[in-house]
DNA sequence: ACAAAAGTGTTTATAATACACCCATGA
DNA sequence: TCATGGGTGTATTATAAACACTTTTGT
């Protein structure tokens, strides 16, 4: 219900004649998307939440109404772009949201002057919501995240040190990453994760905060490049006062050949 | 949107007065369940589903609308319990359909003439419909499928046997299937497809029904019982000329703990 | 006695795990 | 030269896969 605010900005900048739109004309009633944008930063997973002006409190997940006249898919993709720019890195549905208890009222909203926004509009987002969630994998360095008219900032946070979030997006944020944690062994999950070329260290750090375990490097490191998906790279990073690591980056037609005829990789 | 005169017909026995109400007040708009129930019947999977009145062409799911007072995992148990009489045995969401083709108008609804049901109904069920799809496993034995006002008959049919379902119904149960499939090695999922006492034999014909490949019948049968969540019941089964089998029950208090510290079976 | 299918055993291959060793590097 | 972390090797254990052997039963 919130969400609708940050797709408002967007029309606004676009064809401000739209904000004289009755929601009820332009959206599909009671449903919206919220995107888990997740990112890997300083050994950390990351997901990109925003910050609600002072008359608000709480944050927020990046998320958005479903136009009548448009995929639900295509819904998230919207919203992904509008947040990060990015276009379909990796991005998945992963469940529905639909108990009552989820949709408080916000009464926050009421306090909400912002110009074309109508008390009409306001009743619109009060109503009962159901929302689809999607998590998404990008390189936090590919992205341009950007705030909106309602927040005060848009921000990479550390899964462990996440504010208070609104409704139940906390939850909605469990269930993306147990969604990632189980999807793990089945896809190699750096490739959208990762910059283009990394070391076999940083891939075995991502993988030990989605798994939330120590994995074994002398294993790891062996059964990845087993899986003859990476291309190694010679030009070493330099740097630390040891053996300088390769880099490595993925070969996207292996990757995809393996993706086709299916793998798994239990770690 | 079909789905709704199932619904329809259940409120006409009990409050048969709700007809006269504008579904718009009853209903959260544009949203749907569809169920895809499982049982296991002559060593095959089967999924019950619809059989239309002659008026027009089609199988379809069970399926109905979500209430405005009632959480979205509700709407699914009602179904199952409205169709099959059976409450609660597996019942998970598993994806929701949101793509602006799955739902073609269907001229077909024009032409239904059901005391009651006004052209405005027709009006609101023609509208775009975004549907959750949920998987339900049962006991065939267990369930006692009602047909309905609309529809000629209710049948279990065979996975390999599907009619022509109306619109992506045959999508959403392929959909369906594959979540199974994935669930398969963290979940014994025997318990609600197979009723109280049964065979390992069965149970294999069961994963192979679900997995689509042979399993070695040695191999299976001891990498199932080390998970030691069966009780091994003294009374053989007869019938056959030859040694007979052992019956199996599921402990379910053992099976129960199993789930809770989390397992994986692969085959 | 025999066929058929159950129950159990055995062998082999493959993969997971733990840890050891040597190597390259910068201070 | 020494500490550090990278790359690779190896022994051990656990699991999967293939298949063989024995048992029980009705005909």
């Amino acid at each position: 219900m919130t969400q609708s605010f940050f797709y408002i900005f967007v029309i606004m900048k676009n064809k401000p004649s739209l904000l004289t739109m009755n929601f009820s004309e332009l959206f599909v009633p009671g449903l919206s998307v919220d995107c888990v944008i997740i990112g890997f930063e300083d050994h950390k997973l990351k997901i990109l939440i925003l910050k609600w002006n002072s008359d608000i409190d709480g944050w927020a997940l990046p998320g958005g109404f479903v136009l009548k006249n448009e995929d639900l898919d295509k819904a998230a993709i919207r919203v992904l772009k509008e947040r990060t720019g990015v276009e379909l890195p990796f991005l998945e549905q992963f469940k529905t949201f639909g108990n009552l208890d989820r949709g408080k009222r916000n009464n926050a909203l009421e306090k909400v002057k912002i110009d074309g926004i109508t008390p009409e509009h306001i009743e619109w987002m009060n109503q009962r919501f159901i929302s689809t969630g999607y998590v998404s994998l990008v390189d936090i360095k590919k992205c341009d995240p950007r705030p909106d008219i309602l927040s005060e900032k848009i921000d990479w946070i550390a899964l462990d040190e996440l504010p208070n979030l609104i409704l139940d997006h906390k939850h909605i944020v469990k269930k993306a990453i147990s969604f990632i944690k189980n999807q793990i062994n089945y896809l190699p999950i750096g490739i959208t994760l990762l910059p283009e070329r990394f070391t076999m260290k940083e891939l075995q750090l991502l993988y030990e905060s989605i798994l939330e375990k120590k994995l074994d490097r002398g294993n790891f490191q062996r059964k990845m490049l087993k899986l003859d998906i990476f291309n190694r790279h010679e030009k070493h990073l330099e740097g630390g006062a040891h053996k300088a690591p390769y880099l490595y980056s993925f070969d996207h037609e292996k990757y995809n050949k393996l993706l086709e005829q299916g793998f798994s990789f239990n770690s």
